[in-house]
DNA sequence: GTTGAGCGTT
């Protein structure tokens, strides 16, 4: 399960997203969106998670919660290609 | 040492 993570703090790291979304389950993968050039964070990221319950849980659960001072945005991601079926 | 809605470079 793919889910994106918004309202992140500029001070957040992946690690940080990863323990906070390996409370709800097992984390595959954590990217956290920095500017290619500055390398700042803009303040949104992707988590992957191995099963999507614990998935749909941790969206429920963290979506609006705060984290660093900033509300989190969280939902389930968008397709990064048009693989995708559904 | 700045900023705040959104969907990801290899």
């Amino acid at each position: 399960m793919n889910i994106y993570v918004a309202n992140i703090s500029w001070k957040s790291t992946e690690e940080e997203l990863k323990k906070l979304f390996e409370t709800y389950g097992e984390v595959t993968s954590v990217k956290v969106i920095v500017d290619k050039f500055t390398q700042r964070s803009r303040g949104f990221g992707f988590v992957e998670m191995a099963d999507d319950n614990a998935a749909r849980t941790a969206i429920n659960e963290l979506n609006g919660k705060d984290f660093n001072g900033r509300n989190l945005v969280v939902n389930e991601a968008r397709a990064k290609s048009d693989s995708q079926k559904g």
